[in-house]
DNA sequence: AGCAGAGCGGAACGATCCGTTCCACTGTTA
DNA sequence: TAACAGTGGAACGGATCGTTCCGCTCTGCT
């Protein structure tokens, strides 16, 4: 039962590393349903006492920052994944399905300024900027998007379809993969549609929650 | 310049009634822009103290209420306007952008649940639906509705709509448009675009907000 | 002219909530 | 068995917010 140091560690080690795992998708799950929901929330959700989260973290913004970051590398990572695949408007439309059945979106955006970020998170949002703009022109050269679509289309995009939400979650997906489809239906190129209104949305719109504090 | 009861009455009577419609104002532009905002913050907004709040309405619920019911309201009345539109197209995509360019939906759904609604808001909330349902119909008999479209999508266009949000009340108010348009040119029928998937939005599944109480 | 009181501003109060700290306890390791 | 990493959860202190309350002003009436 008793390892020295050992490969399959039990005991207290064991359940240590299991409430590392623990801890940090209750966080997610909880963070995910209410962005200003109480630390003892995620303590309960996880089963665990709150001194089992200040010995991981050094406080509440640290979490956050954490798993916002979190959300941050798997919008890169499924963005990378992307724009593997050869045809760019599946690329485009695969990408966003996946940004939105993981909830990315609310993981980052909803929970900006409640902590200060990181000069890597910087980065990281640059660079998942410019692979979202790569995912965006492959899916313009395929054609099928509306020509009066613009890169910053995709932040209303996703803002939209992380605002549908009622109490089931997998109804909560199956509804917002419904509105993905009649959004992506109505940027898709038609002949005989209206050009859509107003200024377009431009950079730095969607960077204001980042920008003060609270 | 004192009228004993005269049609213009003057000083503190004139004062007193300017209040009411300043403070209401107030009001729907603070809890507009934050559901959970303080009392004290539509008191500053107005530019009163609280104690003229106070003296007009029974409590923060009671604000909050009729806040709500004025929107409801407003909703209705927008519906019935759009069902004397002669084209049945021109009569939905009208009455969407005016609610949505009223957020009527941030003063009635966002606001649900903070407090406990009187029996004439039920009627109004169900005349409400009914006109919806109505106005949807003549959409679909235009033809210019795509066949999987469900009444209650509605539902989730304008939580869409609603869930866009800037510092700027005016660009929000343009980039709602913009997410409107896209919305509406998904809903419309075209000859080569895919089923919307999964089952459709149904009765029901957009008033959990009112059931419980918080 | 003078008074009663409507209307008001804003300080103060009490309740609630929440992040964080702290301490006693438990099982493990050496 | 001694030391300690890991933990549960009570307790603390600060912040927030709804509501009350008191003193003031200005008005409308006598």
């Amino acid at each position: 039962m008793s390892t020295t140091s050992g490969r399959t560690l039990g005991g207290r080690r064991a359940q240590a590393a299991r409430n590392d795992e623990v801890i940090l998708e209750a966080a997610r799950a909880v963070f995910l349903d209410d962005p200003k929901a109480p630390i003892a929330a995620v303590a309960e959700r996880a089963g665990v006492g709150i001194s089992a989260l200040y010995r991981r973290y050094a406080g509440k913004e640290d979490l956050l920052r954490q798993l916002c970051h979190d959300g941050l590398r798997r919008y890169v990572a499924e963005a990378e994944t992307a724009l593997a695949e050869p045809d760019g408007w599946a690329a485009f439309t695969g990408f966003l399905t996946r940004v939105v059945d993981a909830d990315v979106h609310s993981l980052t955006v909803h929970l900006a300024g409640t902590f200060t970020p990181t000069e890597e998170m910087g980065r990281d949002a640059m660079r998942a900027g410019e692979l979202a703009a790569a995912l965006f022109e492959r899916a313009r050269a395929s054609g099928r998007l509306r020509p009066d679509a613009v890169v910053h289309d995709l932040g209303l995009l996703l803002e939209s379809c992380a605002a549908v939400r009622v109490p089931d979650a997998e109804r909560t997906g199956q509804l917002r993969r419904r509105q993905l489809a009649v959004l992506l239906a109505g940027l898709s190129s038609a002949p005989d549609t209206d050009p859509l209104p107003g200024p377009a949305p431009a950079a730095g719109e969607f960077d204001w929650r980042w920008r003060p504090r609270g």
